[in-house]
DNA sequence: GTATATCTACCAACTAGTAGATTAATTGTC
DNA sequence: GACAATTAATCTACTAGTTGGTAGATATAC
């Protein structure tokens, strides 16, 4: 690795384009992309404009990398999800606490923020958009699929449905719950949604959580 | 009433006011309240800014104004529905409905667009969205509760929870939707969310719709 | 004549982005 | 190992365009 900061020791171990990355995807997770500058990101790390476009040339280019690393970061945790919990509710409650871990950073999920800006974002901001959302419909539908196999969950027709359904429903829920800085309001609402989802007279657990 | 502009005929005959908030009410819905500026407005009206900060003196109250008038023309649908229908799904489907619609415009619901942008938001308008929020949820509490006494729908516990889980859902459906251009994916995710709530093998209809 | 509504002409602050100098570390060559 | 060339990373200083907002003149209606 080559040019290290003027004085050795500086902001972060891990490389400035990750403290970068690291501010941004915090502002736009709270205020929107089109709710923060690059004044805004420099004067918090305490260096220049200038320098934060030699690490990414324009500020579409800066969103695009944002939301590749978040999507990448959001497939691993789904992965591990899926891999250490049986198929079942349990997953799902597991899938919800993600959403409310944010929450409870005061932030909104990156990419239903940025939906909510879809039309003002650069082509390649709204692809890794709508890239997000199918990836967690699928891994939702899967999951669904599973632990209706498992009898854990009861419903009818496609997967699909239920996982574009549970998708929505969080994005959603987080939004309003984020108007009333009300963790608690998405949580109820998360696992209200999930017991509608529990079979009514099975053998399973009782209806409500 | 004083002076009419200049050339007699001209854009809206319901007053230059008017005509202002729809166009702002346009663009907040589809870009957000940060993705517009005075400009625009200006522009596509054909009239200057200065003239814009006479009706509305900041573009917080311009904002703040838009969100009540916004509310309140909701507030009025809503009633509508009410009188209209006999409890029960009927209802539900209408208001699902009135969402359909402003999404075949090709716009967000104004409140859930402007929950995105909340932290950047002057508190008049805050508290204009936590009123929404409210007056929906009581509103769907209220429908959700008078369905369940007529056995059309079934659930437990308090019908406030059933009216957060509806409009959060119809929220979150709204803003992915959006993201595919795809008003059906939000039809079917909304009709799907309401099949949850109808009773399983009670005398009332099948569980799709 | 007074209130309403519009205009022209500005302003200071902020926006993303660029040009070019400077510093420091890495690498290639003798 | 010394030394030049290269590359990575940062800075200062600037630009052109946009932002919300203001002052003051002007026209129009009652």
């Amino acid at each position: 690795m080559p040019g290290r900061p003027h004085s050795a020791t500086h902001i972060s171990p891990a490389g400035t384009a990750d403290a970068i990355l690291d501010v941004a995807e915090r502002l736009a997770q709270t205020r929107g992309f089109n709710g923060f500058s690059y004044a805004d990101i420099a004067t918090e790390l305490g260096i220049t404009k200038a320098s934060l476009h030699y690490h990414f040339r324009t500020k579409a280019d800066l969103g695009a990398r944002l939301m590749a690393r978040y999507s990448a970061a959001f497939s691993v945790a789904l992965n591990g999800i899926a891999a250490a919990q049986p198929p079942g509710r349990e997953r799902l409650d597991q899938y919800v606490e993600l959403y409310s871990g944010v929450l409870r950073g005061d932030r909104m999920c990156l990419c239903g923020m940025l939906a909510a800006e879809y039309t003002t974002l650069p082509e390649p901001m709204r692809e890794e958009i709508r890239g997000f959302f199918d990836l967690n419909e699928e891994w939702l539908a899967r999951m669904a699929d599973e632990a209706r196999e498992a009898g854990e969950l009861s419903f009818e027709g496609p997967a699909q449905a239920v996982g574009r359904l549970i998708l929505g429903s969080l994005e959603g829920a987080m939004l309003v719950a984020r108007s009333f800085s009300d963790v608690s309001r998405f949580e109820a609402t998360a696992a209200r949604l999930l017991d509608e989802l529990i079979p009514p007279r099975l053998p399973g657990k009782p209806g409500t959580r």
